[in-house]
Parts: structure tokens; sequence; C-alpha cells
DNA sequence: ATCGTCATGTAAGGCGTTACATGATTTT
DNA sequence: AAAATCATGTAACGCCTTACATGACGAT
């Protein structure tokens, strides 16, 4: 009898879960929303694939559930166990791999060959006003969380982290607005 | 009767595909290999999903086949048909949502407060040096391909484009790799 | 002869998105 | 009363990775 399997994914949601489980106990609705907040710069999730997942860590008694009712309304409160927490502490030991990248924008511009030249102009104005948006609503998030004159090393572990986190989202985001800008500026250069 | 379709991915790899094709007639080994080169800064897709996606490409008529025999080995080159030509045209012309980026490291650095505090010092060394060995890949590949003072403007299109997304692959890893270091002395000095 | 590369495929299973479904509570 | 938000789920489908499979050609 062989009840081996072939291979695992990464389960990097699993994970994600369990890690913000670790803060507070939550519904799937909480975690949902929490992919759409600070969290959501680098990993994201439905709430499709939230609500299954959470059944999947029930039975693997990394977590445990706490039925609320709110009138009619039946809220279940996930907590991490003792198991799911040692699952957690050991994933967060793991040295990650060579991520793959993947930007359509960057691949379009590969077969700028085969483009309609007047297409470019198009396209790079679209993703420098995508750019700017974002990084405008980083800054702005930015702004929310940290008051004018924060001190980094006096921030507890979450602000600290959700600094950390901030602040490699908007290097990323203004990079890309730079490498857009030169990009830019050389087409214009080469088209003249 | 229906035979509408609920919904239809992005197809992304299709027109990855189609864009190879558009330089040059190939093979599925060949557009394998294309991936773990310059457009695999970007995209990339195993022979394992390339096989049925050529085929895929070849039923819808984007894609004509022509089998080639060395000896006894049969090689499959494929070439874009005229109606190919105008989906990777019209896919070219598209404009891009925002993209969500996934970085497991950042994920794992978000919850830092569940983390063994020795471990922090680990896994930012390991990223270190994984991002420095990749810009040093990507400048040694910049510096293949390009001579030492090379004008941008004067590249045809094909060069100019390897230019433009390897210059991105460069400013993407060392913004990843400034953000690191900084990171990293905030950490030092909140530890201290 | 053995090893690396060239060359092509399929199968199984996990991951992720869109759509389908339902109903209560709160805000306007 | 209507609309937005809270709250939870399932179904269908496409995407992607790992593993399974096979065999020829070229170099050492």
């Amino acid at each position: 009898m062989n009840t081996t399997k072939k291979f695992t994914g990464k389960r990097t949601l699993k994970y994600a879960i369990l890690g913000l489980l670790s803060r507070q106990p939550m519904t799937g609705y909480d975690i949902t929303c929490e992919f759409q907040q600070a969290i959501g710069q680098f990993w994201q999730a439905k709430h499709s694939q939230i609500y299954p997942e959470l059944k999947k860590l029930l039975i693997e008694n990394l977590i445990s559930q706490q039925i609320e009712m709110k009138g009619e309304l039946e809220k279940k409160c996930y907590q991490l166990t003792e198991l799911g927490k040692q699952a957690l502490e050991q994933w967060l030991c793991q040295l990650d791999e060579i991520e793959s990248e993947k930007d359509v924008f960057a691949l379009r511009l590969y077969f700028l060959h085969a483009m309609p030249k007047t297409q470019l102009s198009t396209l790079f104005t679209h993703q420098l006003e995508q750019k700017q948006a974002r990084l405008a609503f980083l800054h702005q998030q930015l702004a929310t969380h940290f008051s004018e004159n924060f001190d980094v090393i006096t921030l507890n572990d979450n602000d600290f982290a959700h600094y950390l986190v901030l602040s490699k989202a908007i290097a990323r985001e203004q990079s890309y607005y730079d490498w857009l800008v030169r990009s830019w500026q050389k087409v214009l250069r080469r088209q003249a």
C-alpha cells in the first residue's frame, strides 16, 4: 500500500492565514478583508479560496472554530491551535528560493517589434498613470498609519512589520515608475 | 442551446508564444529554452505547459506546423499564421490592469512577531545573497549582449526591447536589494 | 558505453479566479 | 425602501508544477 503523495505545493495561503490568525482570532470574512489591506501588497486571496482553506486547516488541527451568533447571523471565529502555532513558526524559518516574476507589461514591451508604433505612447501613458496612482495610494497609507516624525526603532513588532512591507511596496513601485520614465524617454529619442 | 463560456482566462502564455513565434519559427523545445532566457525574467512556462498550448494554438488556426526530420528525430517547427499575427497585434494593444504581486519573503516578514528572533538574521542574509547573485547574473547578461559603450537609439527593435526588459529586471532587483539593506539596518538598530 | 542535451509528449493534483447562491444587518 | 456591507458557502474552469514516460543524437 502506498499512501505517499507525489508532491506537495507550497501552500502559501495556508501559512498566510495561520500568520494572520497568530495576531488575533478572526472570521473568514475578516481574513478576506486583510488580503485587501497591507498584506495584499504581497499576497492575495478571494473568499472562495479562503473558506475552503479554513476547513482544511480545521481538519489538519491547526486552527479551532468558535461560532458566535449575532442575532440570526453566524460568525465563525477561528484561532490558532498549539499545533498551528508550531506549523507557522516552522514555516517562518524556511529560506526562500528565487521567485519568478510575472509582468505582462514587460512581456508586451519585449514584443514591441510586432506592435503598431503609435500604440507605444498609449501603453506607456497608461502604465505611468497606474503606477503614479499606486504610489499616491501607498504614500497615503504611510501617512495614515504612521505619524509625521515617527521613530522606527520604537515601533512594536506589528507596526514595524507593517512599515517594512509598506516601504518595500513603495520602493518597488517607485523603481518601476522611474524605469518607465527612463524607458519612455529612450523610446522617444529613438523614434525621433 | 448555450455554448457561451462563463469566463475566459487571460491566456498570457498563448500570447507569449505567439510573440516568440513572431520573431522566427520555432519548435516547442526552442520556446521552452526561451523561457529560461531574457523573457524568463517576466514570464515562465515549462514544456509540459507549452506542448499542450501549441496544440491549442494549432486548433485555433493561430499557428501552423511544419515537421522536419533530422534522421529519426522529428522536430515540429511552428510559425504564425496571418490570423495569429492579428491576434498578437490586438493583444499587444491591450492596456494592463493593476497586477498583483506575490512575495513570500515579505509575507514572512509581515509575521515577524511570531518568528524566533534569532532567525531574522538567517532570513535576511539568505535573501541578500540571493539578490546579490541575481544582480550579478543580470549585469553579466547586460555585458554579454551589449558592448561597453553601446548607443541605445541605434539598436534594432529586438535588441532595444531586450535592453529595456533587462534594465527593468536590474532596476527591480537593485531596488529589492537596497530595501533589504535598509530594512536589515533598521532591524539591527531596533534590536540593539 | 555513458552522459548530457535535444525533442516530445501525458497524468495528477494543487492553486487561483469568476461565477453562482443565499441571507442578515446596517446605513442612507 | 433601497443599497451597501457583513457573512458564508459551492461549482466550474483555467493555470501551473511535479512527476511520469520515451527515445534520438552527439560528445567523451
